[in-house]
DNA sequence: TTTGAATTTGAGAATTATTATCATTTTGGA
DNA sequence: TCCAAAATGATAATAATTCTCAAATTCAAA
């Protein structure tokens, strides 16, 4: 029940806090780590785990055919929008009073509370051709 | 390559139009057919023509482990976001006018072109005790 | 209405991502 | 160092989806 630090929970961590902007696969965790990489069950054990206790956010992904991990300790990641590049897989933690203003609308208007961490928009950086 | 009418093809057709609301799993669309349903393999091939075809739309569905599906012919559903319940599963097609400037105000500030048919803003319906 | 070529179907095999099992190894406190 | 709890890794199991291909269906033309 306790939670032994061992070489492939640092792994894994370490490589999600340096990609903050990107959301990756397990698949994606185990072939970046190389030689460190713990084996692949233990991948899709430690980053479910982790998951269960919020030190990193998982979801679908919306064109791939799977899970997506991205770190999310500390980082509010239920309080507000993320912005996803459908082409380069980039990432924005959207912090925009213009959402909130939008999901005070929706709760007010159309009878939904909006629950952010779950919610994601799709569509595509200003790199890859979406914004001017 | 042309388009046979085809019993299965009519009955799934006829069962997502009748239920605007919601968004189906492939297994769902089977079982809820019963007698008319046509094979599994047949259910899911139809499904992904029709996905091809842009009569239906196919999303994943964040908490589900699978694909869902929803009758979007003609229904500009590429247009506007959508609202789904994560409790009962009912789904919005949100025509508002807020949504539009948050999608503006993303490409003029934050750098990213929303594609609404790709998004889908996760929470609570009222009677779900969501809003108030 | 019969015919036939193109298309669709259905049963089951194959694939892919993920989870479960369990003997072995590692961890970290006593 | 010793040991019990916990984690690992190899592999089996699961579940959703896709693929394969022979048999059945569709539909237009004769």
């Amino acid at each position: 029940m306790a939670n032994y630090s061992t070489k492939g929970k640092r792994a894994i961590i370490e490589y999600l806090k340096n990609n903050p902007d990107r959301q990756m696969s397990a698949e994606d965790i185990f072939a970046s780590l190389g030689e460190n990489a713990p084996g692949q069950s233990s991948v899709y054990r430690i980053l479910s785990s982790m998951t269960k206790s919020g030190e990193v956010r998982r979801e679908r992904d919306e064109g791939g055919d799977g899970f997506v991990y991205q770190y999310a300790q500390n980082m509010g990641c239920d309080k507000h929008f993320h912005l996803k590049c459908v082409e380069c897989g980039k990432v924005v933690h959207l912090h925009c009073h213009v959402s909130d203003e939008l999901i005070s609308h929706i709760y007010a208007e159309h009878g939904f509370m909006i629950d952010s961490g779950k919610t994601v928009l799709y569509g595509r950086c200003a790199a890859c051709g979406g914004a001017k």
